[in-house]
DNA sequence: TTGGAGTGTCAACAAAGCTGACGTATTGTG
DNA sequence: CACAATACGTCAGCTTTGTTGACACTCCAA
């Protein structure tokens, strides 16, 4: 009011602007797992098989517990998604060369088919989207994301990011 | 290659970025609930009840109906969130008046406090996360969230926009 | 008056997270 | 070499939050 350059600068930084924020996030996020999900629960597959699938791809040869860092969950929690993943033949668990106590996880071929047929759907609406938007909302659309992000997980998601080249 | 224009162009389209995007989403929305989360983890609520508590905070007077359709949920797993939240208080369900089938939400003063926790941590990441981005950031953040939302959630977001004013 | 919509509730189950405890290789260290 | 620590797997049990299916009640409208 007294200074309406500065008022005007810092408009979307209201409650109100920020709740639509939230909101937002909410909303999109159940958009961008809406088509995995789909294709998931035709098998015997949940959310935490996706996201395991996902990073094994991303990184082959990772370990259970770099994996267990990533995900940020148990690893009873993460063993039991493994386990009927390697049984139904689409992980493969290989002992560590240097050391025997790792396991590298790999995707099998019939693994990365799956990993394709998920990504293929998620990147689909991920491209609509950007499409849509253009690219200096895509851009200001990660750095947002980015600044919102832990310390921790957003340490991860750049050195993947690195990379990935 | 043909055409350097128009590839620069498209750029941010090309899988590489859209995996990009999708790891963006991930670790972000993992931060987007991680403070709420500590918060409810001390009590005896998990997400499921934030997600009530904030769309009846939203559209105080909603119906059961509604929230479902919001949620997107079934009405026995949401009822089962929304009795522990009525035993303990935080909210008020109370006959539809033009409708007596109906029952109309509504938060008690003990509902609204939590509502103010909770909204308040959330908020503070988000206002973080938009000051250090910057306006134009934050317009192609928002753009691109929506034009990934699946249609009917959309309009329930366009919606909950409007009234929101 | 009767059918259907809105709501609540019971039972049973599943996915995916958690803790705690224990066992087994393997590796590194004193 | 002996021993502690690390990486992994697994058993048991618990929690939250989702699911189906079935059923009852209230109330509105045709």
């Amino acid at each position: 009011m007294s200074d309406p350059i500065r008022s005007e600068n810092l408009l979307y930084l209201t409650d109100e602007q920020l709740r639509q924020g939230i909101e937002a996030m909410y909303f999109a996020y159940r958009g961008f797992t809406a088509d995995p999900d789909r294709i998931l629960e035709s098998m015997a597959y949940g959310r935490a098989h996706h996201r395991a699938i996902h990073f094994i791809n991303r990184a082959p040869g990772t370990t259970v517990t770099n994996l267990l860092d990533i995900l940020g969950v148990t690893k009873q929690s993460l063993n039991r998604v493994l386990r009927t993943l390697i049984e139904d033949g689409l992980v493969e668990s290989r002992v560590g060369t240097s050391d025997r106590r790792e396991r590298n996880l790999f995707l099998t071929e019939e693994g990365t088919a799956l990993e394709h047929r998920l990504s293929d759907a998620q990147r689909a609406r991920m491209r609509t989207a950007f499409r849509e938007a253009g690219p200096e909302d895509v851009a200001g659309f990660r750095r947002v994301l980015e600044a919102m992000m832990e310390g921790e997980m957003k340490r991860q998601y750049l050195s993947l990011r690195e990379s990935g080249k």
